[in-house]
DNA sequence: TTCCCGCAGC
DNA sequence: GCTGCCGGAA
């Protein structure tokens, strides 16, 4: 088969944009630690409910240095109900590690920025594009969505490493952050129009059941200790009021251990509490 | 059921 | 490579 032309898949987006390009407040700023709050949120977490995360998180937490001072049950009190609570703790000791580390001043190079806690390739080069309108080429869903349904009509576990040249080949160059706008409301326009593509996508996996797994039982144990620190007993308890009482006593001192090994939990005395 | 502007640890 | 990580909404 022929290759469809990058000139049509560029006007395609473009005109999409124009007519249906969306609005979020992260795309009102080019501030680094906004752009990378917002990245962070958007890890897995549809835009609509971080809409409504975003503005308080940055009202309380508004630059790096509060962000990296605040006691970690704040932050995560402010980011109950975003889920994947880890990504609130790597957020902070990437705050802290550019606090003591860089100055205070996010880096500015994929390199560093990948060195830090919960930024992985995605989100450096996100960052570094939104922030500063530098022309990476980087992959997410929407991203991949957009590729997949534009250039591998028919194929199966298409691999990045072949979109990714073609993403190079198309990123404009003279307002890369308008591009990625574009192409990811592109892409997400996609995936409620035509089946989703990013199934055809060799990173494509299933994810699992969520009722009565264990980061069912760390949000409720996170949840539990939000008002305070408590003995393991009532904290037992607490989480099985929250989830049902399928949870035994053993279960939850495995899932207790595994939070103070991240650090996302201290244990004092028998007490556990968020630092 | 499925997905979500992925990342870390193995 | 593969799996765990959260929780809400369609």
């Amino acid at each position: 088969m022929t290759r469809p032309s990058l000139k049509v898949f560029r006007d395609t987006v473009q005109v999409h944009f124009k007519k249906h390009g969306r609005s979020f407040l992260w795309r009102l700023t080019t501030d680094p630690y906004e752009i990378l709050v917002s990245e962070v949120m958007l890890q897995q977490t549809q835009v609509d409910r971080v809409s409504r995360y975003f503005p308080r998180f940055i009202e309380r937490f508004p630059d790096l240095a509060t962000l990296a001072a605040a006691p970690l049950r704040e932050v995560l009190a402010l980011w109950r109900g975003l889920g994947y609570n880890r990504r609130a703790l790597f957020l902070k000791r990437a705050a802290e590690e550019t606090v003591r580390r860089h100055d205070g001043t996010l880096p500015r190079t994929v390199k560093e920025l990948v060195a830090l806690p919960g930024i992985g390739p995605y989100t450096a080069r996100a960052v570094l594009a939104f922030a500063f309108n530098e022309p990476h080429a980087f992959l997410e869903t929407n991203i991949r969505a957009a590729y997949i349904h534009h250039f591998f009509a028919g194929h199966e576990k298409v691999a990045d490493r072949d979109i990714l040249p073609l993403v190079e080949k198309t990123v404009d160059r003279t307002d890369p952050r308008r591009w990625y706008y574009a192409l990811m409301d592109y892409g997400a326009h996609l995936k409620k129009s035509v089946p989703n593509p990013t199934r055809r996508s060799a990173t494509h996996a299933k994810q699992s059941r969520f009722e009565g797994s264990d980061r069912q039982i760390r949000g409720a144990i996170l949840r539990a200790l939000g008002t305070g620190a408590t003995t393991r007993d009532p904290l037992l308890a607490s989480v099985r009021q929250d989830i049902g009482n399928d949870v035994d006593a053993k279960r939850l001192s495995r899932i207790l251990s595994g939070l103070c090994d991240e650090g996302m939990i201290k244990r004092s005395g028998g007490r556990y509490r968020i630092p």
